[in-house]
DNA sequence: TGGCCTCGAGTTCA
DNA sequence: CTCGAGGCCA
């Protein structure tokens, strides 16, 4: 009866065991989670009227133990090295290490190349795992190389890493090495949880896997959401050691332990130059931290050849990207006015190189921003340039600040007025953003009104850019909009970096910008809440100009998607003499579209369709595939949802279509497309 | 009323 | 790209 129930357990950490690898380690799991969940609790049940079955690699006794006073020291039976680091930065880096090795072994040129094995260096903590007989029996940090701590009740907690290996007859002894690390996608999960209960949450994956590992207490550590990848050997004894590198690595993944699939066996420079551009394009959309990659010279034999130099393999190289995190000093925080008079606080920051360009701007959003990071001048920041390409403050480092603690920056308090103009300044009730009262009369809402104007997907004037319209504005030549095209040679000649020529071809595209479109003239008058799609919609819906202007509220809600806060913003406006006065000036300079009868409804072979664009497509801009469906009466919206129908990815799409798959919407490529708007072309002659 | 889904607005550097 | 917030639908 009680053989029954042992054989029971024994059983049970065996599918359990089986189901944590397809999980953590193969990141395909067998059985929906509420099974393993099953299978969990029944063993934790069997262990809690047994305790005599109870065994230390149990699944169940992951969290055991109580807090330690102390580390205790671990001396490594094999020191744990460390890597060179390759200086050069550029992929060049990688002919630099294959060309030593060659020198070192002494290769002719017309030898056959060498086979490397290449992986990422992940950005975490290294860490010794020991299995005697197969059963984990300590893990250790690195320390010093020589003498690490035992952090064995931490690691334990880690659920990627095997309690018992995967094996009939386990080795004496094998020590495995690797990396602990936090997962992106997990870290902002934690964190998002930690800050809706109002704990503390981790300031970069990085320092939590090293804090967590360090913690005294296992409860803890086992609450943080920690991975592994094994990456070495250390100490075996009782193992046939396989042949080359890339071979352990094999051997280790089917022992049980987690071997991250980002890895490549290559031969020659060629490949490791290929290897690390490959990575480095993905690196972003990677779900960890890595610093680079790491080439190491495959063959063991090899490798001993080679040897070491105080206390570095020769044999492998790490070869690091830029950094994506950097650490740097906050020297002000400024406010900029935009468009709409909001004032923007800006860290300046000494500048640091983060993800191959210096970064020395950083912008914090507003007051709720500043708050949550509780950031100040003089402060030492974390920053980042991830995924997108904007900078961005990630944490306060709250242990460099400086002392005294300078004061908590308010906006409000820094700047009662306006920094540009001096008009006072006020914080709408329910709204993030602090403004300038001082409308158009504030010469930066002015300058970006203008810069608005002129835009791309507004008026289209070619050459009116930032320097520009500062000059023109400061001169006094242009006030409004309308003003643009009462300038003549005379007065653009006088302005700075402005000879014959450049004039000429300015004063030809504000010419030029005259032949417009309703919709486009509509968005660049910069009404609050009109962006790009209201103005089409407006246009569409009113057909022409003075329709619009004799609309009032009600008429303009009949738009779709307008409601009461942007029918009142266009009605606000339209009622401000000023306004109507400049749109009145433009018309009489001349600026002048197609009018169109009123459309209530969308036609078009792709009428009611909504599509996203991703990536770069190989003949066509994504302006004009925009154009192209919008033209063919689909919708062209920024992000994929379940509403989406298609998206159309080209090369490097990004999050984008992997939400698509996600989500099942098809996914066209650019000749897809062009096959579903053309019969439209042709289609439209039958009206 | 709550929960999507969009749109608008602001943003960095070379 | 990522917020915040407006609009719409259940």
């Amino acid at each position: 009866m009680s053989q029954s129930i042992a054989e029971r357990v024994r059983a049970l950490r065996e599918q359990i065991n089986y189901h944590n690898y397809r999980y953590y380690v193969l990141d395909s799991p067998e059985i929906p989670d509420a099974e393993y969940d099953r299978l969990y609790r029944e063993l934790e049940a069997l262990e809690a009227e047994h305790p005599e079955l109870v065994t230390p690699d149990s699944p169940t006794r992951r969290v055991g133990g109580k807090p330690l006073e102390g580390f205790a020291p671990v001396a490594h039976r094999v020191p744990m090295l460390s890597i060179r680091t390759e200086t050069d930065i550029e992929a060049t880096g990688a002919l630099n290490f294959n060309a030593r090795i060659r020198r070192e072994l002494k290769l002719k040129d017309d030898d056959p190349p060498i086979e490397y094995a290449c992986e990422l260096k992940f950005d975490g903590l290294a860490i010794n795992l020991r299995y005697e007989h197969g059963v984990l029996v300590q893990a250790a940090t690195r320390g010093d190389g020589e003498t690490g701590e035992d952090v064995t009740q931490n690691v334990r907690t880690i659920r990627c890493i095997p309690l018992r290996l995967n094996a009939a007859k386990p080795p004496a002894v094998l020590e495995v090495r690797g990396e602990v690390f936090i997962p992106r996608p997990d870290f902002e999960r934690y964190n998002a949880k930690q800050r809706e209960s109002g704990g503390t949450p981790l300031v970069n994956p990085r320092n939590g896997a090293a804090g967590s590992i360090r913690q005294l207490d296992p409860a803890i550590a086992a609450q943080r959401p920690l991975s592994f990848y094994a990456y070495g050997v250390g100490e075996t004894a009782g193992w046939k050691l396989p042949p080359t590198h890339s071979r352990i690595l094999d051997a280790l993944l089917e022992l049980g332990l987690p071997v991250s699939s980002e890895r490549a066996v290559v031969q020659g420079p060629q490949g490791l130059v290929q290897f690390h551009d490959d990575i480095g394009r993905r690196r972003d959309s990677l779900p960890f931290d890595i610093d680079g990659v790491v080439y190491k010279v495959n063959s063991l034999d090899l490798q001993t050849r080679l040897g070491f130099v105080s206390r570095e393999p020769r044999w492998a190289v790490a070869h690091k990207f830029p950094p994506e995190e950097e650490l740097t000093v906050v020297q002000a925080i400024e406010v900029q006015v935009g468009r709409t008079g909001a004032l923007t606080p800006v860290a300046r920051l000494k500048p640091v190189f983060v993800g191959g360009v210096t970064v020395s701007n950083a912008t914090l959003h507003n007051q709720d921003e500043i708050d949550r990071l509780d950031v100040r001048e003089g402060d030492s920041v974390i920053v980042r340039r991830a995924g997108d390409v904007i900078p961005e403050v990630v944490a306060v480092v709250k242990d460099r600040r400086p002392q005294p603690a300078p004061v908590r920056f308010e906006i409000l308090q820094r700047y009662p007025a306006c920094p540009v103009c001096g008009s006072h300044v006020v914080r709408q009730p329910g709204e993030a953003a602090i403004r300038c009262s001082g409308g158009l009369y504030c010469p930066a809402q002015r300058k970006q009104a203008l810069l608005h104007f002129a835009s791309r997907r507004a008026m289209d004037i070619e050459g009116l850019g930032e320097r520009l319209v500062d000059q023109l504005v400061d001169l006094g030549l242009v006030r409004t909009p309308a003003d643009l095209y009462r300038l003549g040679m005379a007065k653009v000649a006088n302005l700075e970096r402005m000879a014959e020529k450049s004039a000429a071809k300015l004063l030809a595209a504000i010419e030029k910008s005259k032949h417009t479109t309703l919709a486009r003239f509509i968005f660049a008058l910069g009404i609050r809440n009109v962006g790009e799609t209201t103005a089409k919609d407006l246009a569409r819906h009113f057909g022409s100009l003075d329709a619009l202007l004799a609309a009032d509220e009600e008429a303009l809600m009949q738009v779709p998607d307008v409601g009461p806060v942007v029918a009142q913003s266009i009605a606000l406006f339209f009622s401000e003499p000023h306004n109507r006065e400049v749109v009145e000036q433009l018309r009489a300079a001349g600026v002048k579209w197609a009018e169109a009868a009123p459309q209530r409804r969308q036609l078009g072979a792709l009428a009611g369709k909504t599509f996203v664009l991703t990536g770069t497509l190989p003949n066509m801009t994504r302006d004009e595939a925009k154009d192209r469906i919008e033209a063919a009466g689909g919708k062209v919206a920024g992000s994929v949802s379940k509403k989406t129908d298609y998206v159309v990815a080209g090369a490097d799409a990004g999050s984008k279509l992997i939400k698509a798959q996600e989500l099942g919407v098809t996914i066209l490529d650019e000749d897809a497309l062009c096959r579903l708007l053309e019969p439209e072309a042709q289609g439209r002659l039958d009206f």
